[in-house]
RNA sequence: GGAGAGAUGGCCGAGUGGUUUAAGGCGCACGCUUGGAAAGCGUGUUGAGGAGAAAUCCUUUCGCAGGUUCGAAUCCUGUUCUCUCCGCCA
């Protein structure tokens, strides 16, 4: 949610910022119910205030008629003022909730995903004396990937991962969560970077999969149509990442300056309904109904927040050259970084077997958008209460084990363990 | 899933319809005191919205949402969460 302040201050920029994002705000319309209701509201606790002085004045002894009959027209002074508040308020935070984050200026002005920029392509793509092959191909032949069983008992887009395979996942988010709590290696990519942050080390954190609507709806993630699985019995959804549980962890407290950044590197399973995309990407397992992901969310002071953006774009590219894998990174335009977003990255990793980079990873940037309605807060040095900004950031999702298979496959059908995971293979060179 | 108890400020805790403008304590901040400190004393100390240059004032806030009443932390309904016991269970 944006500050109506600011939309009060800067409507036109509101408007054509929403425009860039693809989202038509009626930001007239808000501004009208907003004096009407700032009007409304004065009136409000004017009779309020009357009421109040009306029943202070009763205390002592027993009130009379008369003084009963008045303290009826207060209150049902107030009671109408209240009807006519209702319908101004909840269309006034209907509209307030559709209008997007502001991006940041650096962010490229485009219409779809295709305006996003390349700006940096880094490694050297594998190359075989054989045609590779699909890790879909070599996951059935090793017998890693059953997906006929999983549509027998789940339907499509869902998947049995089995054997080393698992194994190689878990290595891999092993991985990562000793990169993220280990102190020395983040400052040096905060010192590399010259990035004014702290090197708290991530905490690692297990969130709950599933989340309320109101929660749900704080984060500005719940995608009711195509992405979100409700449970039908209870007031719960299906997370589809774990963001989603960890963005509103703190919601309605205010932290002590002195303990931000906040940084959590959780695991959880994320769930997708991906309506809208029969069809797409149907071979293997790159976009499936379920899977996991190891997920960073950081709470940092608005000062903090860009450089906290950059160091979590800068970590999950140290990562992928540890593991040995060609990507290029990916500045997402207007139109691609998503409602909550002020900015957003992406990385694409190179996968022979598909001949392609494919998006792995993404870095979010929400400013205090998410935080105002999630109600997170920090109280400043100086003692006073101000948002906190929100960064997210995937770590691995199962992705980039495709392309560990498809990059590192060998003409016998082998996939060579990258060296950093070898340690977490029980010494396994490859598999 | 069943039965019962509870949710009050940064924390503990009193409060069963009107001197509550939420007692008291702890913590924290500032001041007085002191050679300096401790103790002691005094003042302040939830968040949100609004008016004002400011001091300050108004509205709201006792888990959340409704309701009853001239008046609600207090009564009623719903709901969420916590605890105890029973049941089930990795």
């Amino acid at each position: 949610m944006l500050d109506i302040q600011f939309i009060r201050g800067n409507p036109k920029a509101v408007k054509e910022k929403s425009k860039q994002k693809g989202v038509d705000v009626n930001v007239e319309e808000l501004l009208e119910l907003d004096q009407k209701r700032k009007k409304m509201i004065a009136q409000l606790e004017e009779s309020r205030q009357e009421r109040n002085e009306h029943a202070n004045s009763l205390k002592k002894g027993k009130p009379d008629k008369a003084q009963i009959n008045k303290g009826r027209e207060l209150k049902e002074k107030i009671t109408s003022a209240e009807e006519v508040l209702m319908p101004i308020e909840k269309r006034f935070k209907e509209l307030l909730t559709q209008i997007p984050n502001m991006p940041l200026d650096e962010v490229p002005v485009g219409k779809s995903e295709n305006d996003n920029k390349v700006i940096e392509v880094v490694g050297e793509k594998p190359k075989f004396s054989f045609e590779p092959k699909s890790h879909i191909e070599i996951g059935e032949k090793k017998d890693w990937i059953d997906k006929k069983r999983a549509a027998k008992v789940a339907g499509s887009r869902f998947v049995y991962l089995k054997g080393d395979l698992v194994r190689l996942e878990w290595a891999m988010n092993q991985f990562g969560v000793d990169r993220l709590s280990d102190e020395e290696w983040l400052k040096n990519i905060i010192e590399e970077n010259n990035l004014k942050i702290s090197p708290k080390p991530f905490i690692p954190i297990l969130p709950p999969a599933v989340a309320k609507t109101a929660v749900y709806e704080s984060t500005a993630r719940l995608d009711k149509e195509e992405t979100t699985y409700k449970l039908a019995e209870d007031d719960l959804w299906l997370n589809a990442s774990a963001e989603h549980t960890l963005a509103p962890m703190h919601s309605g407290e205010i932290i002590d300056q002195t303990e931000l950044p906040m940084r959590y590197v959780g695991l959880t399973t994320a769930f997708r309904r991906e309506a809208g995309s029969y069809g797409k990407d149907i071979e293997g397992i790159i976009r499936l109904h379920q899977f996991n992901k190891l997920e960073i969310e950081s709470f940092t002071t608005a000062e903090q927040g860009v450089d906290e953006h950059i160091f979590l774009v800068m970590i999950q590219r140290k990562l992928m050259e540890e593991l040995g894998l060609p990507y290029q990174v990916i500045q997402k335009c207007t139109a691609d970084i998503g409602g909550p977003n002020a900015s957003g990255w992406d990385i694409d990793t190179w996968m022979a077997g598909q001949n392609a980079y494919r998006e792995t990873h993404t870095a979010d940037y929400m400013t205090d958008y998410q935080a105002r309605r999630t109600k997170t807060r920090y109280r400043s040095k100086k003692g006073e209460v101000e948002l906190v900004h929100n960064n997210d950031a995937t770590v691995f999702s199962e992705r980039p084990l495709i392309a560990i298979i498809e990059n590192f496959q060998t003409e016998e059908g082998d996939v060579k363990v990258p060296e950093v995971l070898q340690k977490y293979m029980g010494g396994k060179k490859k598999i």
